[in-house]
DNA sequence: ATCCAGGTTCGGG
DNA sequence: CCCGAACATGGA
């Protein structure tokens, strides 16, 4: 049988597998169409049917598929049977990444009354706000997004995974994982300077890596602390302001009613939904985001995937 | 050419 | 406390 390097292989040989029952509330389809939405994303790879990622559990390197079978998501590792642990650690990400705890029907009804949501969540029924586990990776990807166009965030974000992540080969296609702290906290500025990063940003990772290393700040502690708190331990760190803030707060610490207020994308799409002729103001969209209280940040992310 | 991009920090009034 | 400038680069 010839074996082009464009066709992919369809079962695993060889590998572990587990069922994820999904809530009522969840279309596949829509979680895929917002990964797939840039063609520069180096941390994951989609096609038609599977979200393919490359993860670290217990210290080795599992490439993962992940597609949607009979109302579950079937997850598949390609040569590699897991461990006990490695299940457990394995589904608790998939279940983190696509929000799958979350009630969504309690917020379709709190937004109902206000006309874009009502708008959106009908037409992303089953969207699920795609997380960012890794605090590291989260802030990081802050940090890089800040003050520039989001395709050439893509590629910066390229040039600290492929320098500087793992790598494993799997039928001639590479995958990545994001950089290790410890790997991170040794860099110089003059490294990033080469990669086209401003000297600001990667003062700002290089610091953010160092504070994590040192334990200053940490997921668990984060999840420990009211939101208000927690926003103070983030902002505390270097390059990281209310925006970045909230954004970890949304993505990476599932607080849904976290509000990245400051955000160019969350005005434009506001801008838009209500055929305004100009950018709504600070003022306006705390307005606005009382209506969606206390789901702002999934009412952020579906103004987000409206822009796709 | 000029302005804007998933903002933030810093220095000056 | 508030405001402008600087930041690196690319696309419109």
């Amino acid at each position: 049988m010839v074996n082009s390097p464009l066709k992919q292989v369809s079962t695993p040989s060889y590998g572990s597998e587990l069922l994820i029952s999904v809530p009522e509330e969840f279309t596949f389809a829509h979680c895929q169409k917002f990964l797939n939405r840039n063609k520069h994303e180096c941390l994951h790879q989609v096609d038609s049917q599977r979200w393919i990622k490359l993860l670290k559990l217990d210290q080795q390197l599992i490439l993962v598929t992940v597609s949607m079978t009979q109302g579950s998501l079937r997850v598949q590792t390609h040569d590699n049977i897991l461990s006990e642990s490695q299940k457990r650690q394995l589904k608790a990400y998939i279940t983190e990444v696509f929000d799958l705890k979350t009630d969504l029907s309690q917020f379709y009804r709190a937004v109902k009354n206000e006309e874009i949501m009502a708008h959106l969540t009908q037409r992303y029924y089953g969207l699920r706000l795609i997380g960012i586990p890794d605090l590291f990776e989260a802030l990081c990807w802050c940090v890089i997004g800040q003050q520039i166009n989001l395709n050439f965030a893509y590629q910066l974000k390229k040039q600290l995974v492929y320098n500087k992540g793992e790598r494993l080969q799997f039928k001639g296609v590479d995958y990545y994982t994001f950089p290790e702290v410890e790997v991170i906290a040794e860099m110089s500025t003059e490294e990033f300077a080469a990669w086209k990063f401003s000297n600001a940003k990667a003062q700002y990772i290089i610091g953010i890596a160092q504070a994590m290393l040192q334990g200053q700040i940490s997921k668990e502690m984060l999840l420990g602390s009211s939101k208000e708190d927690a926003v103070k331990g983030l902002t505390a760190l270097k390059g990281v302001g209310p925006w970045s803030a909230h954004y970890v707060m949304m993505k990476c610490c599932r607080e849904n009613s976290a509000y990245p207020i400051d955000d160019v994308g969350l005005q434009n799409a506001v801008k838009i939904h209500s055929a305004m002729t100009r950018k709504p103001t600070k003022t306006e969209l705390l307005q606005l985001s009382k209506r969606w209280n206390p789901w702002q940040a999934y009412a952020t992310f579906y103004l987000w995937h409206s822009l796709i």
